[in-house]
DNA sequence: CGGTGTGAAAGTTTTCACAGCG
DNA sequence: CGCTGTGAAAACTTTCACACCG
Protein backbone atom coordinates (compact mmCIF):
# COMPACT_ATOMS: atom_id res chain seq x y z
CA UNK A 1 0.00 0.00 0.00
CA UNK A 2 1.13 3.61 -0.63
CA UNK A 3 2.45 4.45 2.55
CA UNK A 4 3.24 8.10 1.47
CA UNK A 5 -0.58 8.48 0.50
CA UNK A 6 -1.17 12.20 0.24
CA UNK A 7 -3.72 13.17 3.57
CA UNK A 8 -7.40 13.01 3.87
CA UNK A 9 -9.74 11.15 1.26
CA UNK A 10 -10.79 8.46 4.15
CA UNK A 11 -14.70 8.50 3.70
CA UNK A 12 -16.26 9.84 6.69
CA UNK A 13 -13.23 12.46 7.42
CA UNK A 14 -13.85 14.39 4.24
CA UNK A 15 -13.56 18.33 4.85
CA UNK A 16 -16.62 19.91 5.44
CA UNK A 17 -19.17 18.24 2.16
CA UNK A 18 -21.53 20.86 3.48
CA UNK A 19 -21.81 24.04 0.37
CA UNK A 20 -20.16 22.03 -2.50
CA UNK A 21 -21.41 23.60 -5.61
CA UNK A 22 -23.84 21.02 -7.84
CA UNK A 23 -21.18 22.05 -10.86
CA UNK A 24 -18.57 20.97 -9.08
CA UNK A 25 -19.86 17.60 -8.51
CA UNK A 26 -20.80 17.26 -11.65
CA UNK A 27 -17.20 17.73 -13.02
CA UNK A 28 -16.12 15.14 -10.45
CA UNK A 29 -18.34 12.84 -12.61
CA UNK A 30 -16.85 13.64 -15.91
CA UNK A 31 -13.31 13.38 -14.25
CA UNK A 32 -14.12 10.30 -12.86
CA UNK A 33 -15.18 8.47 -16.24
CA UNK A 34 -12.05 9.99 -17.99
CA UNK A 35 -9.66 8.68 -15.17
CA UNK A 36 -11.59 5.31 -15.31
CA UNK A 37 -10.93 5.27 -18.94
CA UNK A 38 -7.10 6.00 -18.32
CA UNK A 39 -6.63 3.65 -15.78
CA UNK A 40 -7.98 1.05 -18.53
CA UNK A 41 -6.19 2.51 -20.98
CA UNK A 42 -2.93 1.16 -18.75
CA UNK A 43 -2.04 5.12 -17.52
CA UNK A 44 -0.66 5.43 -14.07
CA UNK A 45 -0.47 8.62 -13.46
CA UNK A 46 -1.95 11.89 -14.77
CA UNK A 47 -1.41 15.63 -14.44
CA UNK A 48 -4.41 18.44 -13.74
CA UNK A 49 -3.18 19.98 -17.17
CA UNK A 50 -3.90 16.77 -19.04
CA UNK A 51 -6.87 15.81 -17.49
CA UNK A 52 -8.09 19.15 -18.22
CA UNK A 53 -6.98 19.39 -21.62
CA UNK A 54 -9.19 16.49 -22.17
CA UNK A 55 -11.99 17.60 -20.99
CA UNK A 56 -12.06 21.02 -21.97
CA UNK A 57 -11.51 22.74 -18.31
CA UNK A 58 -8.19 24.09 -17.07
CA UNK A 59 -6.26 23.08 -14.63
CA UNK A 60 -6.61 25.49 -12.29
CA UNK A 61 -10.14 24.20 -12.08
CA UNK A 62 -9.47 20.76 -11.74
CA UNK A 63 -7.31 21.61 -9.01
CA UNK A 64 -9.71 23.71 -7.22
CA UNK A 65 -12.61 21.05 -7.56
CA UNK A 66 -10.26 18.34 -6.06
CA UNK A 67 -9.62 20.75 -2.84
CA UNK A 68 -13.09 20.42 -1.94
CA UNK A 69 -12.60 17.36 -1.11
CA UNK A 70 -8.92 17.24 0.35
CA UNK A 71 -5.43 16.70 -1.03
CA UNK A 72 -5.09 13.69 -3.46
CA UNK A 73 -2.18 14.76 -5.93
CA UNK A 74 1.83 14.54 -5.37
CA UNK A 75 3.74 17.85 -6.55
CA UNK A 76 6.24 17.18 -9.30
CA UNK A 77 4.06 14.05 -10.45
CA UNK A 78 0.26 14.62 -10.85
CA UNK A 79 -2.19 12.13 -9.82
CA UNK A 80 -1.98 8.57 -9.54
CA UNK A 81 -4.93 7.24 -11.59
CA UNK A 82 -5.69 4.39 -9.26
CA UNK A 83 -6.07 6.57 -5.57
CA UNK A 84 -7.85 9.55 -7.43
CA UNK A 85 -10.98 7.00 -8.97
CA UNK A 86 -10.94 5.40 -5.49
CA UNK A 87 -11.19 8.93 -3.69
CA UNK A 88 -13.69 9.70 -5.90
CA UNK A 89 -16.06 6.99 -6.14
CA UNK A 90 -16.07 7.54 -2.07
CA UNK A 91 -16.98 11.20 -2.62
CA UNK A 92 -19.37 10.60 -5.07
CA UNK A 93 -20.47 7.59 -3.21
CA UNK A 94 -20.29 4.58 -6.10
CA UNK A 95 -18.02 2.43 -3.98
CA UNK A 96 -21.13 1.55 -2.04
CA UNK A 97 -23.97 -0.77 -3.87
CA UNK A 98 -27.30 1.45 -4.40
CA UNK A 99 -30.56 -0.42 -5.12
CA UNK A 100 -32.74 1.33 -7.29
CA UNK A 101 -36.43 0.41 -8.79
CA UNK A 102 -37.64 1.81 -11.97
CA UNK A 103 -41.63 2.52 -12.25
CA UNK A 104 -42.36 2.76 -16.30
CA UNK A 105 -41.57 -0.10 -18.16
CA UNK A 106 -42.69 1.57 -21.49
CA UNK A 107 -39.99 1.58 -24.71
CA UNK A 108 -37.34 3.62 -22.99
CA UNK A 109 -37.73 1.62 -19.35
CA UNK A 110 -37.21 -1.32 -20.96
CA UNK A 111 -33.93 0.08 -23.18
CA UNK A 112 -32.61 1.67 -19.63
CA UNK A 113 -33.15 -1.56 -17.90
CA UNK A 114 -30.39 -3.92 -20.32
CA UNK A 115 -28.21 -0.67 -20.30
CA UNK A 116 -24.73 -1.90 -18.80
CA UNK A 117 -23.74 1.37 -18.14
CA UNK A 118 -25.23 1.78 -14.81
CA UNK A 119 -24.06 -1.57 -13.00
CA UNK A 120 -20.65 -0.64 -13.75
CA UNK A 121 -20.79 2.56 -11.68
CA UNK A 122 -22.86 0.20 -8.30
CA UNK A 123 -26.28 1.00 -9.16
CA UNK A 124 -28.44 -2.23 -9.85
CA UNK A 125 -32.13 -1.98 -10.88
CA UNK A 126 -33.44 -4.50 -8.09
CA UNK A 127 -37.53 -4.23 -9.47
CA UNK A 128 -39.48 -2.47 -11.96
CA UNK A 129 -43.16 -1.66 -11.73
CA UNK A 130 -45.71 -0.53 -14.10
CA UNK A 131 -49.63 0.72 -13.93
CA UNK A 132 -50.85 -1.39 -16.65
CA UNK A 133 -52.03 -4.59 -15.72
CA UNK A 134 -51.31 -5.73 -18.77
CA UNK A 135 -47.27 -5.27 -18.34
CA UNK A 136 -47.64 -6.96 -15.01
CA UNK A 137 -45.93 -10.50 -14.29
CA UNK A 138 -44.07 -10.04 -17.80
CA UNK A 139 -40.21 -10.95 -17.76
CA UNK A 140 -37.96 -7.90 -17.98
CA UNK A 141 -34.03 -8.44 -18.95
CA UNK A 142 -34.65 -10.76 -15.64
CA UNK A 143 -37.06 -8.92 -13.49
CA UNK A 144 -40.51 -9.29 -13.52
CA UNK A 145 -42.81 -6.41 -13.78
CA UNK A 146 -44.62 -6.03 -10.50
CA UNK A 147 -47.34 -3.78 -10.18
CA UNK A 148 -47.45 -0.52 -8.07
CA UNK A 149 -49.39 -1.54 -4.88
CA UNK A 150 -46.05 -4.17 -3.79
CA UNK A 151 -43.31 -0.30 -4.60
CA UNK A 152 -43.23 0.34 -0.57
CA UNK A 153 -43.01 -3.10 0.76
CA UNK A 154 -40.26 -3.78 -2.17
CA UNK A 155 -38.40 -0.46 -1.11
CA UNK A 156 -38.31 -1.56 2.38
CA UNK A 157 -37.37 -4.89 1.42
CA UNK A 158 -34.54 -4.65 -0.59
CA UNK A 159 -33.19 -1.57 0.96
CA UNK A 160 -33.71 0.58 -2.30
CA UNK A 161 -32.79 4.50 -1.83
CA UNK A 162 -33.10 5.29 -5.35
CA UNK A 163 -35.76 5.43 -7.90
CA UNK A 164 -36.37 5.99 -11.94
CA UNK A 165 -39.65 7.72 -13.26
CA UNK A 166 -40.05 6.38 -16.69
CA UNK A 167 -43.99 7.54 -17.33
CA UNK A 168 -45.40 9.38 -19.16
CA UNK A 169 -45.70 13.62 -18.26
CA UNK A 170 -49.10 13.52 -16.73
CA UNK A 171 -48.54 10.34 -14.35
CA UNK A 172 -45.17 11.86 -12.87
CA UNK A 173 -45.75 13.09 -10.22
CA UNK A 174 -47.99 10.97 -8.79
CA UNK A 175 -45.55 8.56 -9.13
CA UNK A 176 -42.88 10.50 -8.04
CA UNK A 177 -45.67 10.86 -4.34
CA UNK A 178 -45.78 7.11 -4.37
CA UNK A 179 -41.90 6.76 -4.20
CA UNK A 180 -41.45 9.29 -1.42
CA UNK A 181 -43.93 7.66 0.48
CA UNK A 182 -41.84 4.27 -0.47
CA UNK A 183 -38.95 5.94 1.56
CA UNK A 184 -36.85 6.73 -1.87
CA UNK A 185 -33.88 8.73 -0.95
CA UNK A 186 -33.16 10.03 -4.99
CA UNK A 187 -34.95 10.26 -8.08
CA UNK A 188 -34.30 10.32 -11.43
CA UNK A 189 -37.29 11.46 -13.27
CA UNK A 190 -37.10 11.16 -17.38
CA UNK A 191 -40.55 12.39 -17.90
CA UNK A 192 -40.91 15.60 -18.95
CA UNK A 193 -42.04 17.73 -16.18
CA UNK A 194 -40.85 19.68 -13.20
CA UNK A 195 -41.48 17.49 -10.28
CA UNK A 196 -42.19 18.75 -6.94
CA UNK A 197 -40.98 17.16 -3.83
CA UNK A 198 -40.17 17.39 -0.36
CA UNK A 199 -36.58 19.10 0.49
CA UNK A 200 -35.53 16.13 1.39
CA UNK A 201 -35.88 13.89 -1.89
CA UNK A 202 -33.07 14.88 -4.27
CA UNK A 203 -33.42 14.73 -7.71
CA UNK A 204 -32.54 14.74 -10.97
CA UNK A 205 -34.33 15.35 -14.20
CA UNK A 206 -33.68 13.97 -17.86
CA UNK A 207 -35.50 15.37 -20.56
CA UNK A 208 -34.68 14.43 -23.72
CA UNK A 209 -35.97 16.98 -26.11
CA UNK A 210 -34.17 19.56 -23.76
CA UNK A 211 -30.88 18.44 -24.88
CA UNK A 212 -31.80 19.00 -28.59
CA UNK A 213 -33.49 22.36 -28.15
CA UNK A 214 -30.10 23.69 -25.88
CA UNK A 215 -28.08 22.12 -29.14
CA UNK A 216 -30.59 23.68 -31.52
CA UNK A 217 -30.30 27.29 -29.83
CA UNK A 218 -26.56 27.15 -29.77
CA UNK A 219 -26.29 25.88 -33.43
CA UNK A 220 -28.37 28.91 -34.47
CA UNK A 221 -26.67 31.07 -31.88
CA UNK A 222 -23.43 30.47 -33.55
CA UNK A 223 -24.75 31.18 -37.10
CA UNK A 224 -26.06 34.70 -35.44
CA UNK A 225 -22.85 35.15 -34.23
CA UNK A 226 -20.75 34.66 -37.13
CA UNK A 227 -23.27 37.01 -39.56
CA UNK A 228 -22.38 39.54 -36.87
CA UNK A 229 -18.66 39.09 -37.12
CA UNK A 230 -18.63 37.95 -40.78
CA UNK A 231 -15.24 36.49 -41.58
CA UNK A 232 -12.94 38.07 -44.04
CA UNK A 233 -13.97 36.97 -47.88
CA UNK A 234 -11.01 35.69 -49.19
CA UNK A 235 -7.60 33.74 -48.54
CA UNK A 236 -6.41 34.74 -45.03
CA UNK A 237 -2.78 36.33 -45.60
CA UNK A 238 -0.20 34.43 -44.51
CA UNK B 1 -53.74 40.93 -33.11
CA UNK B 2 -51.88 41.73 -29.85
CA UNK B 3 -51.06 45.83 -30.96
CA UNK B 4 -49.91 46.82 -28.31
CA UNK B 5 -47.50 43.84 -28.21
CA UNK B 6 -44.06 44.91 -26.58
CA UNK B 7 -41.06 45.81 -28.73
CA UNK B 8 -38.62 43.05 -29.88
CA UNK B 9 -38.82 39.72 -29.78
CA UNK B 10 -39.16 39.16 -32.91
CA UNK B 11 -36.56 36.34 -34.77
CA UNK B 12 -33.84 37.89 -36.75
CA UNK B 13 -33.27 40.63 -34.15
CA UNK B 14 -33.17 39.60 -30.81
CA UNK B 15 -30.64 42.02 -28.69
CA UNK B 16 -27.22 40.55 -29.34
CA UNK B 17 -27.42 36.60 -29.13
CA UNK B 18 -23.65 36.78 -28.07
CA UNK B 19 -22.52 35.72 -24.78
CA UNK B 20 -25.95 34.31 -22.88
CA UNK B 21 -24.93 32.28 -20.21
CA UNK B 22 -25.24 28.18 -21.04
CA UNK B 23 -27.44 28.46 -17.27
CA UNK B 24 -29.66 31.06 -18.66
CA UNK B 25 -30.22 28.67 -21.88
CA UNK B 26 -31.22 25.65 -19.54
CA UNK B 27 -34.08 27.60 -17.44
CA UNK B 28 -35.35 28.86 -21.17
CA UNK B 29 -36.20 25.39 -21.85
CA UNK B 30 -37.51 24.72 -18.23
CA UNK B 31 -40.05 27.98 -18.89
CA UNK B 32 -40.79 26.99 -22.26
CA UNK B 33 -42.08 23.85 -21.21
CA UNK B 34 -43.88 24.67 -18.16
CA UNK B 35 -45.48 27.27 -20.03
CA UNK B 36 -46.62 24.64 -22.70
CA UNK B 37 -48.05 22.68 -20.06
CA UNK B 38 -49.71 25.88 -18.42
CA UNK B 39 -51.07 26.90 -21.78
CA UNK B 40 -52.61 23.44 -22.27
CA UNK B 41 -54.17 23.85 -19.08
CA UNK B 42 -55.55 27.04 -20.37
CA UNK B 43 -53.99 29.91 -18.37
CA UNK B 44 -53.17 32.94 -20.14
CA UNK B 45 -51.04 34.92 -18.46
CA UNK B 46 -48.66 34.53 -15.75
CA UNK B 47 -46.13 36.75 -13.77
CA UNK B 48 -42.70 35.82 -13.34
CA UNK B 49 -43.30 35.13 -9.43
CA UNK B 50 -45.82 31.89 -10.22
CA UNK B 51 -43.17 30.70 -12.85
CA UNK B 52 -40.22 30.87 -10.96
CA UNK B 53 -42.32 29.13 -8.00
CA UNK B 54 -43.70 26.35 -10.43
CA UNK B 55 -39.94 25.59 -11.06
CA UNK B 56 -37.97 26.83 -7.85
CA UNK B 57 -36.20 29.95 -8.84
CA UNK B 58 -36.96 33.68 -7.71
CA UNK B 59 -38.88 36.50 -9.82
CA UNK B 60 -36.02 38.36 -10.27
CA UNK B 61 -34.62 35.47 -11.98
CA UNK B 62 -37.41 34.94 -14.34
CA UNK B 63 -37.36 38.18 -15.53
CA UNK B 64 -33.41 39.11 -15.34
CA UNK B 65 -33.18 35.75 -17.88
CA UNK B 66 -35.94 36.99 -19.90
CA UNK B 67 -34.21 40.21 -20.25
CA UNK B 68 -31.37 38.56 -21.77
CA UNK B 69 -33.93 38.40 -25.09
CA UNK B 70 -35.84 41.59 -24.81
CA UNK B 71 -39.21 42.76 -23.12
CA UNK B 72 -41.95 40.24 -23.33
CA UNK B 73 -43.73 41.12 -20.21
CA UNK B 74 -46.92 43.92 -19.20
CA UNK B 75 -46.50 45.44 -15.87
CA UNK B 76 -49.33 44.73 -13.31
CA UNK B 77 -50.38 41.70 -15.27
CA UNK B 78 -47.38 39.56 -16.34
CA UNK B 79 -46.66 37.53 -19.09
CA UNK B 80 -49.28 36.22 -21.83
CA UNK B 81 -48.49 32.38 -22.66
CA UNK B 82 -49.26 32.36 -25.86
CA UNK B 83 -46.73 35.45 -26.75
CA UNK B 84 -43.97 34.13 -24.76
CA UNK B 85 -44.36 30.76 -25.92
CA UNK B 86 -44.02 31.71 -29.26
CA UNK B 87 -40.78 34.25 -28.21
CA UNK B 88 -38.87 31.79 -26.59
CA UNK B 89 -39.15 29.29 -29.16
CA UNK B 90 -38.18 31.29 -31.92
CA UNK B 91 -35.11 32.09 -29.30
CA UNK B 92 -34.34 28.16 -28.79
CA UNK B 93 -34.92 27.72 -32.25
CA UNK B 94 -38.09 25.16 -32.39
CA UNK B 95 -40.70 27.17 -34.49
CA UNK B 96 -38.64 26.02 -37.59
CA UNK B 97 -38.12 22.01 -38.11
CA UNK B 98 -35.08 20.22 -37.07
CA UNK B 99 -34.19 16.98 -38.88
CA UNK B 100 -32.22 14.58 -37.02
CA UNK B 101 -30.24 11.55 -37.70
CA UNK B 102 -29.43 8.69 -35.22
CA UNK B 103 -26.33 6.35 -34.91
CA UNK B 104 -26.54 3.38 -33.37
CA UNK B 105 -29.85 1.22 -33.34
CA UNK B 106 -29.43 -0.71 -29.99
CA UNK B 107 -32.22 -0.91 -26.97
CA UNK B 108 -31.40 2.94 -26.06
CA UNK B 109 -31.60 4.05 -29.88
CA UNK B 110 -34.92 2.24 -30.38
CA UNK B 111 -36.75 3.43 -27.50
CA UNK B 112 -35.79 7.25 -28.31
CA UNK B 113 -36.76 6.56 -32.18
CA UNK B 114 -40.04 5.66 -31.04
CA UNK B 115 -40.02 8.80 -28.19
CA UNK B 116 -43.04 10.98 -29.00
CA UNK B 117 -41.30 13.85 -27.08
CA UNK B 118 -39.00 15.10 -29.75
CA UNK B 119 -41.80 15.52 -32.36
CA UNK B 120 -43.70 17.68 -30.53
CA UNK B 121 -40.24 20.22 -30.22
CA UNK B 122 -40.39 20.33 -33.82
CA UNK B 123 -37.25 17.69 -34.05
CA UNK B 124 -37.84 14.51 -36.77
CA UNK B 125 -35.60 11.45 -36.76
CA UNK B 126 -35.70 11.56 -40.40
CA UNK B 127 -32.70 8.58 -40.78
CA UNK B 128 -31.34 5.73 -38.31
CA UNK B 129 -28.17 3.93 -38.96
CA UNK B 130 -25.50 1.21 -37.64
CA UNK B 131 -22.89 -0.25 -38.44
CA UNK B 132 -23.94 -4.06 -38.11
CA UNK B 133 -24.86 -5.31 -41.43
CA UNK B 134 -27.67 -7.54 -39.40
CA UNK B 135 -29.27 -4.88 -38.63
CA UNK B 136 -29.04 -2.60 -41.44
CA UNK B 137 -32.48 -3.07 -44.02
CA UNK B 138 -34.60 -3.45 -41.04
CA UNK B 139 -37.59 -1.21 -39.90
CA UNK B 140 -37.42 0.25 -36.98
CA UNK B 141 -40.90 2.47 -36.13
CA UNK B 142 -40.88 3.58 -39.49
CA UNK B 143 -37.71 4.23 -40.71
CA UNK B 144 -34.93 1.34 -42.34
CA UNK B 145 -31.88 1.58 -40.73
CA UNK B 146 -29.24 1.99 -43.68
CA UNK B 147 -25.54 1.71 -43.12
CA UNK B 148 -23.06 4.46 -42.23
CA UNK B 149 -21.72 4.49 -45.88
CA UNK B 150 -25.26 6.58 -46.56
CA UNK B 151 -24.54 9.02 -43.71
CA UNK B 152 -23.22 12.36 -45.65
CA UNK B 153 -25.12 11.67 -48.56
CA UNK B 154 -28.40 11.40 -46.49
CA UNK B 155 -27.51 14.38 -44.31
CA UNK B 156 -26.93 16.63 -47.22
CA UNK B 157 -30.49 15.50 -49.20
CA UNK B 158 -32.57 15.82 -46.03
CA UNK B 159 -31.01 18.90 -45.00
CA UNK B 160 -29.95 17.28 -41.16
CA UNK B 161 -28.13 19.67 -38.99
CA UNK B 162 -28.57 17.73 -35.64
CA UNK B 163 -27.29 14.05 -35.02
CA UNK B 164 -27.50 11.58 -32.11
CA UNK B 165 -24.73 9.15 -31.21
CA UNK B 166 -26.38 6.40 -29.57
CA UNK B 167 -23.61 3.72 -29.92
CA UNK B 168 -21.18 2.28 -27.19
CA UNK B 169 -18.59 4.21 -25.75
CA UNK B 170 -15.19 2.78 -27.64
CA UNK B 171 -16.99 3.99 -31.08
CA UNK B 172 -18.50 7.41 -30.42
CA UNK B 173 -15.93 9.11 -31.05
CA UNK B 174 -15.34 8.01 -34.72
CA UNK B 175 -19.21 7.49 -35.42
CA UNK B 176 -18.83 11.50 -33.92
CA UNK B 177 -16.36 12.07 -36.59
CA UNK B 178 -18.24 10.62 -39.49
CA UNK B 179 -20.60 13.08 -38.74
CA UNK B 180 -18.82 15.75 -37.95
CA UNK B 181 -17.82 15.36 -41.81
CA UNK B 182 -20.93 15.16 -42.93
CA UNK B 183 -21.76 18.24 -42.12
CA UNK B 184 -23.43 18.07 -39.06
CA UNK B 185 -23.80 21.08 -37.05
CA UNK B 186 -24.67 19.47 -33.85
CA UNK B 187 -24.40 16.23 -31.54
CA UNK B 188 -26.44 14.68 -28.93
CA UNK B 189 -24.18 11.99 -27.38
CA UNK B 190 -25.52 9.40 -24.88
CA UNK B 191 -22.31 7.33 -25.37
CA UNK B 192 -20.68 7.71 -21.88
CA UNK B 193 -17.58 9.50 -23.28
CA UNK B 194 -16.29 13.19 -24.10
CA UNK B 195 -15.81 13.72 -27.71
CA UNK B 196 -13.20 15.66 -29.47
CA UNK B 197 -14.97 18.03 -31.85
CA UNK B 198 -14.06 21.08 -34.37
CA UNK B 199 -15.33 24.28 -32.20
CA UNK B 200 -17.86 24.89 -34.75
CA UNK B 201 -20.07 21.59 -33.80
CA UNK B 202 -22.44 22.14 -30.87
CA UNK B 203 -22.30 19.04 -28.88
CA UNK B 204 -24.48 18.42 -25.80
CA UNK B 205 -23.53 14.51 -23.40
CA UNK B 206 -25.74 12.80 -21.90
CA UNK B 207 -24.55 9.99 -19.74
CA UNK B 208 -27.11 7.87 -17.58
CA UNK B 209 -25.03 6.62 -15.29
CA UNK B 210 -24.15 10.19 -14.23
CA UNK B 211 -27.47 11.14 -13.31
CA UNK B 212 -27.77 8.38 -10.75
CA UNK B 213 -24.07 9.30 -9.18
CA UNK B 214 -25.19 12.82 -8.68
CA UNK B 215 -28.27 11.49 -6.81
CA UNK B 216 -25.99 9.48 -4.94
CA UNK B 217 -23.60 12.18 -3.87
CA UNK B 218 -26.83 14.33 -2.85
CA UNK B 219 -28.41 11.79 -1.12
CA UNK B 220 -25.02 10.83 0.90
CA UNK B 221 -24.10 14.29 0.84
CA UNK B 222 -27.54 15.00 2.99
CA UNK B 223 -27.05 12.49 5.05
CA UNK B 224 -23.08 14.07 6.22
CA UNK B 225 -24.76 17.22 6.87
CA UNK B 226 -27.61 15.55 8.94
CA UNK B 227 -24.97 13.96 11.24
CA UNK B 228 -22.77 17.38 10.95
CA UNK B 229 -25.60 19.23 12.69
CA UNK B 230 -28.29 16.74 14.34
CA UNK B 231 -31.76 17.12 14.84
CA UNK B 232 -32.92 17.81 18.16
CA UNK B 233 -33.84 14.93 19.85
CA UNK B 234 -37.83 14.43 21.26
CA UNK B 235 -40.23 16.40 20.20
CA UNK B 236 -39.72 20.38 19.43
CA UNK B 237 -41.29 22.82 21.97
CA UNK B 238 -44.68 24.38 20.90
C1' DC C 1 -52.32 48.04 -6.54
C1' DG C 2 -49.65 44.16 -8.87
C1' DG C 3 -46.19 43.43 -11.79
C1' DT C 4 -42.18 44.40 -15.21
C1' DG C 5 -37.42 45.89 -16.34
C1' DT C 6 -33.08 47.09 -14.64
C1' DG C 7 -29.11 49.31 -12.35
C1' DA C 8 -26.38 48.38 -8.24
C1' DA C 9 -24.98 45.21 -4.45
C1' DA C 10 -24.02 40.76 -2.91
C1' DG C 11 -22.59 36.35 -3.66
C1' DT C 12 -20.42 32.71 -6.25
C1' DT C 13 -17.19 30.57 -9.49
C1' DT C 14 -13.16 30.83 -12.30
C1' DT C 15 -8.68 32.28 -13.29
C1' DC C 16 -4.28 33.97 -11.93
C1' DA C 17 -0.02 33.56 -9.89
C1' DC C 18 3.14 31.83 -6.90
C1' DA C 19 5.13 29.44 -2.59
C1' DG C 20 6.46 24.96 -1.67
C1' DC C 21 7.52 20.19 -2.48
C1' DG C 22 9.74 15.81 -4.23
C1' DC D 1 12.47 21.11 -12.95
C1' DG D 2 7.24 19.96 -13.11
C1' DC D 3 3.35 20.00 -10.71
C1' DT D 4 0.25 20.60 -6.57
C1' DG D 5 -2.43 23.45 -3.37
C1' DT D 6 -4.18 27.84 -2.38
C1' DG D 7 -4.79 32.75 -1.34
C1' DA D 8 -6.06 36.90 -4.01
C1' DA D 9 -8.04 39.02 -8.14
C1' DA D 10 -11.16 38.89 -11.82
C1' DA D 11 -15.27 37.47 -13.95
C1' DC D 12 -19.63 36.10 -13.75
C1' DT D 13 -24.41 35.17 -11.76
C1' DT D 14 -28.00 36.02 -8.54
C1' DT D 15 -30.50 38.84 -5.52
C1' DC D 16 -32.07 43.23 -4.07
C1' DA D 17 -34.60 47.26 -4.49
C1' DC D 18 -36.96 50.59 -6.79
C1' DA D 19 -38.61 53.62 -10.80
C1' DC D 20 -42.15 53.14 -13.74
C1' DC D 21 -46.37 51.38 -16.01
C1' DG D 22 -51.41 50.06 -16.83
Amino acid sequence: MAESRPQSAQPGELPSDAGVPKVVVSRLSLYLRELQRLETAGQQTISSGQLGTLLGFSDAQVRKDLGFFGQFGYPGVGYRCDELIRAMRDILGTNQAWNVVMVGVGNLGQALLGYRGFGRQNFTIVAAFDADPAKVGHVVQGLTIQPLDELAATVRERHVRLGMIVVPAARAQEVADRLVAAGVEGIVNFAPVTLTLPPHVQNVGVDLAIELEQLSFAVTAKLAKAAEFPPATGSPGG
